[in-house]
DNA sequence: TATGAATGAGTCTTCATTCAT
DNA sequence: CATGAATGAAGACTCATTCAT
């Protein structure tokens, strides 16, 4: 009589893949328009879907946004490279340990560019909720780096007098500007390029002398 | 009508006090509201004018946050340093030279922190003309800080296999989150802790060896 | 593929519950939402049932609430006491039958409530058709009144002067609202009094002198 | 003035003018489709003004309905006939005191008789908030009544065994039903004789013997 | 110039009903 | 019969802009 709650795997997964082509479809249409200038309209005839199947998986255009902010952080949150996490290291490896970071770092906001775009210029201007959210996010990696940078400190590779604070908001600007320069483009950017100048500039940066 | 002459006195005064007003009140709401979250209304209460009165001094909404904007762009192209203009400096100047530089910028920044904060968070959101116009701005800023480096590096002051060209984007993308983690809050900012931050890790990081 | 004779056994009962189910299942939605603010979807949540399901059994939403409004009205016309129909009748027994037949009608208001409020504050709001349908109702209500009260007149009970038609619709008015303020509430109604006063003001009411 | 047909260049009327004419068009729109069956464009058609300008007068469809109701129910407040309120009485006036009540009430709610119907027969289907609203109303009628009741008792008009409170309720139905039965429609009612009959049950129903 | 009433195209969202499984 | 995902017509409300005074 009652439909058992929860039905078969199989409709689970298909509510699922309906739910990923709408973020598909949505996504490209935000990038196309610019939130305020994508309708729902634009959305469903992107997916090709009717308008009550939008509201069957989003409660609201804004709903469908956040959706893909919240995967674009994770996204962004999961790149730690797994190099990194070890905290016994030698001094050698502090520029081994910078490379590969921001070659993850890089490479990952690349391959997602379309979603980083739509973090970088559209959330801010939707929602002070999204504000705070990036503000969260950014949070979190300026602690991150801080860590490795005091982690540099105490192996002697970062100068004793290092501001590790403030340098740690630097390091994620420069993330931050290479990629809105160099990574939202249609062009292919050169990654190792943009690895050698930020690495080169941030070990010397950082060192005493 | 009037002389003929240069000035257009009390009328056109009036006029663009008016002008003015309108701007400051939008200013005041954009701040509040962002763009999208601002409707006239608010910007002709904030102003305490009339409805029709405000399209007497700007053709639309758009109009007046692209007068905003120029005028934040404006001051932004503006604080070139006077002393950094002199192209012949001597090597033991390149600190005082920076020095001087960030802590002009980023006090112009947090002087005027409200319109920048409408340009950094809002204007990216609302048109592709705004986006197109900001790159444009930040290639102006590279250009100049490219000079600077490739000036530095004729001095010896940089090493000479520094790339300049990413290296500008480095230093760029520094600024910008320092003036949106420190320089757009309430509170009063240490922009000489920022400066020496900047200033040391710069040095070094453009410093052979 | 049953016998094929004239009952259909299992099958039909089944049926017949079901929908039983689902009418249960609306007047409670109704009661609590009205017909405007009850969905579909609240029905069928009552009822625990899929969407489909309910339109297996009802042609739409208008037809569920159409068919508890006849319910509700083949239970008012039905409320007929036996001890009235014979119409021969002594003088002493009016009071007797208004008494029984306004004893009744109270009760099985009441008894219905749910439905009879419906049918009061909802059904007219909804449709001309429901409108037309009470008005009709009310007309044979109506009627039947009008001729127990020229039956009181031809026995003398009710004075010669009396405005059936008219006083007709005062008996049926003062039901109505008893109805409206004892009958709908939570708080168990005072059936005897409201009894009384009904009797005692309508016998008088009718009466000579 | 207003369009006579489509092209009428609108005419800015006073701001109450337009209150009022869009009222005058809701109260016809919603006899005519009843609340739900009646959009915002019909009323705006029905009053020759834009969409805009309906929300200028009203934050919505809602609103308007209850702005009609509002002027409904004090209408009927002030139906309280002047010669009613002078407390003291001769027992001989207690007919007069009914018969013009009764005409007055009758009078007053064929005269708005559009306003009237809205009220009864819709208003319940739409809100919990105007079912509040209606018991209220009713609830200081039926106080009148309770208090014309009283004062009769204490002349001796009327019995002292007679339940004021049942009553009270019973002569509010009376006219509930006359309202609806020969009120509302287009024809002509024949208001004495509805009086006659009402004033001759009621006084002798709430006399002794 | 100033005013503010009026305009109406634009959009999101709802929800009764259908239909493939 | 049962299910519940899908449909899309419908409708309320917004708000930038215009224009008569």
């Amino acid at each position: 009589m009652a439909a058992s709650g929860k039905s078969t795997p199989r409709r689970l997964l298909k509510r699922e893949a309906r739910r990923e082509q709408i973020l598909a479809a949505a996504l490209k249409a935000f990038s196309r328009g610019g939130y305020h200038g994508t309708h729902v309209a634009d959305v469903i005839a992107e997916a090709d879907i009717a308008r009550g199947t939008f509201y069957l998986h989003f409660q609201s255009k804004h709903d469908v946004f956040a959706a893909l902010v919240d995967r674009t952080l994770a996204i962004l949150l999961d790149v730690r490279p797994a190099g990194e996490e070890p905290p016994v290291r030698r001094r050698a490896d502090a520029e081994a340990i910078l490379r590969a970071s921001y070659a993850t770092v890089l490479e990952t906001i690349h391959e997602h560019r379309q979603l980083m775009r739509l973090l970088f210029d559209e959330a801010l201007g939707i929602d002070k909720g999204f504000r705070k959210q990036l503000d969260q996010h950014f949070g979190v990696w300026h602690e991150r780096i801080v860590q490795t940078l005091a982690f540099f400190q105490e192996r002697g590779v970062a100068r004793a007098d290092l501001d590790v604070e403030v340098t740690g908001q630097l390091a994620l600007g420069m993330v931050e500007r290479l990629a809105r320069r160099y990574l939202f483009g249609a062009r292919k950017p050169d990654i190792p390029r943009l690895v050698d100048a930020l690495v080169a500039f941030e070990l010397r940066g950082i060192a005493g002398r």
